[in-house]
DNA sequence: TGTACATCAGTGAACGCGCGTTCACTGATGTAC
DNA sequence: TGTACATCAGTGAACGCGCGTTCACTGATGTAC
């Protein structure tokens, strides 16, 4: 074969890879095919061979995404002082850093509400990589039950991608901070 | 002349009026010229007797949004006993029934990610909507100076806006009413 | 060992479609004389 | 008072364009004999 025997399997995964950069950075329609596999470094004609349609990439691009916020936090979580773990997620998500770059930040903040507006069948799938996303952070989250960190992660997350969501509609970077500022301040004092 | 002296500013604002529920309802992507010219009860081809661009319509369709939005909000607080009138927004934003309703609800909830991406031109436009929205509701915040209810504001409309992004994300309804639960704790017993 | 054929990831032209936009036209009313 | 023309909100066909998708083809490698 012209290939290696796992050649195919990189390719995708690059383009998953690629796919959800873009889609995080530009919307789930701004990331158009051909876009997707020039960043990929191919053209568009080949893309069915490794996917069934746009929509199937773009679950997987927010699949993708999710793994990588995901992993992201968790790193985070890990270089923290013990019981400080919760904190320095929120001090990270809440950064300009985060703010001013989407493409490789949280989807919940670059996509949520057209994520939501999804059909039925790509609702599903992408409720189940929420669904991941939130067992795999939860953990880490303040609160002594599991019934409490599932709180706090529903509370911590809204306010987090609330905030980097208004921050990223703000012109000046100070105004951003300001925003930013305030949503740690509120769930630093909270939990 | 064919029509009453003020028909046509009337056909305009009754197109941006439906333009604004289907922009809350499908994205700026999703509301086609054609689709908001039929709800209106209008063919497509009279649009640009109105409008200079679709993006035109988008930033009125926003700004309408907005000022719905802000007469909403001041409505539950005017409604409200003297000292709540914040609570009574927090509880009003984060019902069921707002989440289930994205075309008559808030913009920032509906759209922010999507708005945030726009180009500078109509960025600067929209920041200025988002300013107007600010201004109006920002009294009715808890808070003794106004930087207190400026602070109020941005955290209290990052915690709303997240969290019904992330309810309208859920397949079932107890899951979004959780969500919304949560934040509404996190909100009322910190302010 | 050498030739003919199969495989298959990737190419690039082409497809139909819906989009934003344009434009010649309609037709009811107002105005000029 | 009656006729010719101007106005202008709205119509509907058409435009170019980019999109998602399809497909015949390429060409390097592996396999059959």
């Amino acid at each position: 074969m012209r290939y290696q025997p796992d050649h195919k399997a990189e390719t995708r995964r690059k383009i998953v890879k690629d796919a959800s950069r873009r889609v995080r950075a530009e919307g789930t329609t701004g990331a158009a095919v051909s876009a997707v596999m020039r960043d990929a470094g191919l053209t568009h004609g080949g893309f069915y061979k490794h996917f069934g349609s746009k929509d199937e990439l773009i679950v997987e691009s927010v699949g993708e995404a999710f793994t990588e916020a995901g992993e992201w936090l968790t790193r985070i979580a890990r270089q923290a002082k013990p019981g400080t773990a919760w904190k320095a997620i929120v001090k990270a998500y809440l950064s300009l850093e985060h703010c001013d770059h989407a493409a490789s930040g949280c989807p919940l903040a670059a996509l949520a509400p057209e994520l939501a507006r999804s059909d039925r069948a790509m609702k599903g799938r992408i409720f189940a990589e929420l669904a991941g996303y939130k067992s795999r952070l939860q953990p880490l989250m303040p609160g002594r039950r599991a019934a409490d960190k599932e709180r706090a992660f529903f509370a911590i997350f809204s306010t987090m991608a609330g905030a980097i969501e208004i921050a990223r509609m703000l012109p000046e970077p100070a105004m951003r901070e300001k925003v930013l500022a305030t949503a740690r301040d509120l769930l630093l004092r909270s939990f």
